[in-house]
DNA sequence: CATGAATGAGGTTTCATTCAT
DNA sequence: TATGAATGAAACCTCATTCAT
């Protein structure tokens, strides 16, 4: 379940320390250069440690690109816990605009980082990979609950759950991946107002 | 506008053929191991040519990634003029509704490449970089095309008519880079029926 | 006359301690995986010290070696006491008889140490390496004092004593550095038995 | 059976030319140095080859160092063949007498790599270990057969067959790696008659 | 035109040693 | 006195590029 990496050092609590320091340095090169055109050199320069230091807390480079990708895909995890505890709380319209708001404004937040982490996935170890796409399906699997339940009590009326989620994921998505193309036309916030009376279309819940 | 890529031939017609040799077999190793982990050795071998002889007909590595994307991605350049010639004929719906299985199948089949140079493009030189971004560029604006005629007749009746296009050309491409989520769900005559529907909706033009 | 160890201790009976500690710990790991191939965080850990505190004690990864040669060797020193000790009471054959089976069974019990010593004393600097090489001849000495006072008595019938002695040594390390072959077929006591036989015929003093 | 040394090159000649270029080159330095000490960019120079060319024809430094024990104990299989050929044509005496010369002297002109051969020995990896033991192993047979049928024809008369063969190793390799005794006291040419005289008495045909 | 041997800069990783705590 | 985190030089190895054949 979880992947370790090599560390020389016994206090867990440096080590954390270090590693978040290391996942913070290296995704700001990364983002700027990527994994492969960044050298460890530069990597450490960031993360303001010697490169001796560095191979205290992790094992290989290829370890640290797991942890800017644990680190810098860590805020899906925290979004989804909250959509479970919004919509425990609230109708599940309601539920699902806060959703959508919180999804983009969070996206925006980390576009970068998170751009980064689709794009390399591809090239990582198996079991690095698998942890990523995981996440992924996490996010999927919140939205689908989110939609199945409103179905239920008919506040939304969706033939397919699962097909809808993904294109609330994809919407979501894209304003990192197209931003080029959105960042003309839109601002964050006319983006979110867009996507969501699109979306309530989706789900059979016209807005207003 | 074009850029000059080192040969030391002078027969345009073998460095043509050479260069389209290269494209195709580096884009199969590429697409498997991705751009920095493929050595040059191997991409020698994929084209079927000595390790001299590819210098021959190119400048550098990074040369090979460009001449890859070009070809990867010139089905777009050709399906964008199956389209204008489209429109000009029939419908708009009807070329819409054309557009849309073109592009799916298109895309189905190049799928594997086409994602490739999406994310690749992030690390080529800015004069590579860009002449990417505009085929991009170029697509959206011929669905813009459609759209906006097809407003002017009344037969779509179109808020934000780039946006539209825009949600048209993610449609399309979700089809390659949400395969995984995809592919346990839809067959691609599936994918491409339920998309179209979606759209007709967007575009205001309610199918049947 | 003596190589001095860099330490940060005033504390002579302390070092003597630490450095016993050191020499052994570190010919446990030495004899396993060679000098080279020993890096100064396993040699800490098998001296159960921190690397930091092992500096105190010693200047260089080089003076571990020399520490461990010095102890490794230790026993000849020892033995060659015994042997000066043993022909001033007894007659120079019994002696003789004596000296083999006690460097035997010494060697047997050393043969890790001492083959390692002998291995990687080339690798010492010049003064090191001297130490160790006066050791060797020390032992050789010691045994040529021994077959010429017997040749005196006529006890034994010696043309080149010196050359005898240096056969009586190499017998002795023979045991260890042989072992592969030798263990196949000799037991440590058959061994002793069937080369005291053989030393006694060089001696010119047959045995029974 | 065949340790396979990785190469990028497919033209065995080459290969050949170069490994036996690498081999002299690197034991040269290694004899002086040892293995361990010497790093690549000195055995490059020693080679008379850029670092890059020397990974064309070896896929490790651990390479090198089998390549340099492979051709360095080589001259001991040579030495081998022709003792066999010595005593299918000779009285025993005179074949044992030839084969004690023909050894020393290979053995004096080969001292230094083999020394370095059976010192580093001990840090090889498993089969390239046990390539370099089957040679020692070889030699002690190919004497075992000498004196054995010299016992036959009573020409010889041993009781320990296989323990005189290893005493006759032993003597030879004595030369080397005692040389900084046995070089004060004698020539090669006096050492040999003293050993040859020596060995006649071990197998029962004093001399003369 | 075609080949592949040769180059050497630069990559990742290790490790002896120092030093603040 | 004892610790182990930090350093950076140097190790091994790869690989894009050149060039003689």
């Amino acid at each position: 379940m979880d992947y370790q990496i090599r560390t020389y050092s016994d206090d867990d609590k440096l080590v954390a320390t270090r590693r978040e320091q290391i996942a913070h340095g290296a995704a700001r090169v990364f983002v700027r250069k990527g994994f492969q055109n960044t050298n460890v050199n530069e990597i450490a320069e960031a993360c303001s440690m010697s490169k001796g230091n560095l191979y205290h807390y992790i094992g290989s480079k290829e370890d640290i690109l797991f942890l800017v990708v644990e680190y810098g895909l860590a805020w899906v995890d925290e979004v989804c816990e909250k959509i479970i505890k919004l919509y425990a709380n609230e109708s599940f319209k309601n539920a699902l605009e806060t959703t959508i708001d919180m999804m983009c404004r969070s996206m925006d937040e980390k576009q970068d980082i998170t751009l980064f982490c689709l794009r390399e996935v591809r090239y990582l170890d198996q079991p690095y990979r698998h942890k990523v796409y995981d996440m992924e399906e996490k996010l999927i699997k919140v939205i689908e609950g989110l939609l199945a339940r409103g179905n239920e009590t008919d506040e939304f009326a969706i033939d397919d759950v699962s097909m809808v989620a993904n294109d609330i994921v994809v919407d979501i998505q894209m304003w990192a991946f197209r931003r080029r193309f959105l960042n003309k036309r839109y601002t964050l916030d006319k983006y979110i107002k867009s996507r969501t009376r699109l979306i309530f279309k989706l789900v059979g819940a016209e807005k207003r």
